[in-house]
DNA sequence: CGGCAGCGCAC
DNA sequence: GTGCGC
DNA sequence: GCCG
């Protein structure tokens, strides 16, 4: 019974609603005991079930969510302690409580009548959960940053141990003035990545104690120790304040959930241990994990001296993370490693024109390895570091081998001595022109750009359209757009949507959004509703043709713009305009904003067969089912 | 040995 | 169906 | 290229 007197104290004050809500919560509970005994479910398996279906109906909230909440509210409830799985509770909720618990109207008890405070503690609940590690805190903050920056309101909450739906539903119906985006990544996968990503140097304390205790901690409960070791003074927003107030489970006598229990099983093992089976966990998806991290972490060391304040921010605090550490090591910090990566990536790229994606990938993953290292390999033994872990074979070690050995790579200097090669090279730099492409060139003899601009004068049937339009701007294409003319386009484009359609708004995804210091091209998000897209999307394109700011159309189709824009006196650059309706704004957001590397993975690791959550949204592979939910970020439209 | 993301447009 | 870029 |  002591849930329900816990439940009482935090929702109602006049303290008459406290005893008939126990009261009524007595009746339930009575009728527990006169329930037949079932295989698995005993009664107070039951008792359980009564308070998740008191606590969900109070909230509006799902059984899971409710589950997570109950855990919070009263850890030390032996009740709570069955060997019930989650799956079997909700069943005993649903066919034997949940009619009961609505006919009796709780929320009458309310003072508030919505259950305000419950709310709250969802609310709290999903801060006081770790944010997600894939989608890391500086990825995070850098969203969170465009949508203040567009003049939103929001917060990036991070939640997990539960589905797409609980999440999706709780948000938008109960916290959606605050929110903006969520972003949640199931707990199994957090805990994974959080060894991937931790740092030897400081294993995050936040972890090992939420394995310790079978609950996951959030990490603002360590910021106090950050800060106190580093000397650096609080710089909490207010509502991180509340979060000191969530009750964390004492580590005695703790309800462990199945997923707790997979999760001890697994992490704690590797943890552990420290003979070298400690680096397996790490090892699977390494490579990947490295590349991601190492994309997502520079925005935030590049950004950090623009804008200090917003980063300092506390959803970015606990440096436990290797994602969220500078991985700049270009600057000659490992002059050995820079050199290894130069090198592979001769061969990288001639593997890309050579059709064969696949080596090429191998070798890209090799690459972001040794960039993410944070030693200088510079003997043969260094790279046994490299070898003991996933992504680099023989045949690259070997390779790598011979460079440390000699300082060359003999692949790489024939695949640059080769004519044909760079000729391949030249051409495939024109947009539209793909290695299969370049090689019919090359065998009509054609051998570099300048060629094939007087091969087209003869004869223009040997290009596409598109072909051309890159062959034109083949010189400004090649250039990258500094941050400051992206955002200029930013500007302008936004000027144009609106006029067109107050309701719509865009977002810049792409490269400019992982902070890079310059673009190859500009991605950009036009959102709204469906409806208003249909039409708006099609006029801000011909409104930009007509201002004379899209030069050249390459592809319009079903929603998205590949074009040519330039402004008066600048190089023309490539744009990108997709539109986005509201409900596929999370998921556009994360495709778009990439890196190709990052999608590549998160595809990778979504269920084919995942039931379709939201028709629209299925086309965006970034979640899997509730089980599975693997990345999920929900947007409140404005 | 087969797999490595999967989609939509142009041709 | 292939090539290409996203 | 690497991995299972």
């Amino acid at each position: 019974m002591e849930i329900f007197h816990h439940l009482a104290s935090s929702l109602l004050d006049p303290s008459e609603n406290k005893a008939r809500f126990v009261d009524h919560c007595h009746a339930l509970h009575s009728r527990v005991l006169k329930l037949p005994s079932r295989s698995g479910v005993n009664n107070s398996h039951r008792f359980v079930a009564l308070a998740l279906c008191v606590c969900s109906h109070l909230c509006g909230a799902s059984i899971d969510s409710a589950f997570c909440v109950l855990q919070t509210m009263a850890p030390s409830d032996p009740s709570a302690e069955g060997a019930c799985s989650r799956e079997q509770l909700a069943q005993v909720c649903k066919t034997e409580w949940l009619p009961a618990v609505n006919e009796l109207n709780l929320k009458k008890f309310c003072n508030d009548g919505e259950g305000a405070k419950l709310r709250r503690l969802f609310h709290d609940y999903y801060i006081a959960f770790v944010p997600s590690i894939l989608f890391s805190h500086s990825r995070a903050a850098l969203l969170l940053d465009l949508v203040r920056e567009n003049g939103g309101e929001g917060k990036v909450f991070a939640a997990s141990e539960m589905g797409f739906r609980e999440a999706s539903t709780l948000i938008r119906e109960k916290t959606s003035p605050f929110c903006n985006a969520i972003v949640c990544a199931d707990v199994n996968l957090i805990c994974k990545y959080s060894t991937s990503y931790q740092l030897d140097a400081r294993p995050p304390k936040w972890l090992r104690d939420s394995l310790r205790d079978c609950r996951i901690k959030h990490p603002s409960l360590y910021v106090k120790k950050y800060e106190e070791k580093n000397c650096s003074p609080a710089k909490r927003k207010p509502h991180e304040a509340n979060i000191s107030c969530i009750h964390l489970p004492s580590p005695t006598k703790r309800p462990r959930s199945t997923v707790a229990k997979v999760l001890t099983a697994e992490m704690v093992k590797p943890a552990k241990d420290h003979n070298p089976s400690f680096r397996s966990p790490r090892e699977k998806e390494g490579a990947e994990a490295d590349e991601f991290r190492g994309q997502a972490s520079s925005p935030l060391s590049s950004r950090r001296g623009e804008r200090d304040s917003k980063l300092e921010q506390p959803s970015a605090k606990p440096l436990s993370w290797a994602c969220e550490i500078r991985t700049s090591f270009s600057g000659g910090d490992f002059p050995m490693n820079e050199k290894i990566c130069e090198l592979l990536g001769v061969v990288q790229e001639s593997c890309l024109m050579k059709k064969d994606q696949f080596r090429a990938t191998g070798y890209q993953r090799a690459i972001a390895r040794i960039r993410a290292l944070r030693q200088d390999i510079t003997t043969v033994d260094d790279v046994a570091v490299l070898t003991s872990g996933k992504g680099i074979g023989t045949k690259l070690e070997r390779k790598i081998i011979e460079i440390v050995k000699t300082g060359r790579l003999l692949q790489a200097e024939n695949v640059l001595e080769n004519a044909e090669g760079t000729a391949v090279r030249q051409l495939c730099n024109v947009w539209g022109i793909g290695p299969v492409k370049a090689l019919h060139l090359i065998a009509q003899g054609i051998k570099s750009v300048t060629q094939l601009r007087d091969a087209v004068r003869h004869d223009s049937q040997i290009l596409d359209r598109n072909q051309k339009i890159g062959l034109r701007h083949y010189e400004d294409l090649l250039l990258r757009i500094p941050r400051r003319h992206v955002a200029e386009l930013e500007k302008f484009v936004r000027m144009v949507v609106k006029s067109v359609d107050q309701s719509l708004d865009i977002t810049v995804a792409g490269s400019y959004l992982r902070g890079k210091k310059d673009c190859g091209d500009v991605d950009i998000l036009i959102c709204g509703s469906s409806e208003q897209l249909r039409f708006g999307f099609v006029k801000v394109v011909k409104e930009m043709r007509k201002k004379g700011v899209l030069t050249d159309d390459l592809t319009i189709g079903q929603g998205k713009y590949f074009g040519i824009f330039r402004f008066p006196g600048r190089p023309h650059a490539r744009v990108d305009l997709f539109a986005v309706p509201h409900e596929e704004y999370p998921f556009a957001l994360l495709t778009y904003t990439g890196s190709a590397i990052f999608n590549r993975y998160v595809n990778s690791k979504v269920d084919p067969n995942c039931e379709s959550v939201d028709g629209n949204c299925n086309r965006h592979p970034i979640f899997g089912d509730t089980n599975t939910c693997l990345l999920v970020a929900i947007y409140e439209g404005r």
